[in-house]
DNA sequence: GCCAACGTTGGC
DNA sequence: GCCAACGTTGGC
């Protein structure tokens, strides 16, 4: 079971959208390394951190599930995968508490310039996030 | 909306 | 293969 995250941006798709559709495809990838850890690393029930950018406060808004490995888009050489709603947390996790909490320093997301829109996450760092998510 | 940090493209 | 120009991402 491996633990990712993944970036959009609410005024294009949002937690609640994929609440509302229950499984979606995740397509519009166009960088490589993101297209690399979609293909070669996700598994089906993978767990996936949505996160916000470009939001109103940016972060962790809640919870998805790997639905379907990753399979070609029309576009070569890029592909998508589909995912699944599996929660919405209360509040979101901002990226401001992600960076100022201990043992997600070395998150990904939290790192100056980091542009890369699906990530890999710690087992460690994903129960972190969850939990923090699910609290009051 | 601004702009810094990245990634990609294309001329040479 | 270098690197300037350009396009995009994403925090603020």
């Amino acid at each position: 079971m491996n633990y990712w995250l993944m970036k959009s941006e609410p005024s294009a798709y949002s937690i609640d959208d994929l609440k509302r559709d229950k499984v979606t495809h995740w397509n519009g990838v166009r960088n490589y390394q993101a297209r690399n850890y979609m293909r070669d690393g996700m598994k089906t029930g993978d767990k996936v951190l949505f996160y916000a950018s470009n939001a109103d406060p940016t972060g962790v808004s809640g919870i998805a599930e790997v639905a379907r490995e990753a399979y070609p888009e029309k576009e070569e050489p890029w592909v998508m995968v589909d995912i699944r709603f599996v929660e919405k947390f209360p509040e979101v996790v901002t990226l401001e508490t992600l960076k100022k909490t201990k043992g997600l320093e070395e998150m990904v997301v939290t790192k100056k310039g980091s542009r890369l829109s699906v990530q890999p996450v710690a087992k460690p760092e994903f129960d972190i996030v969850v939990k923090l998510g699910r609290k009051k």
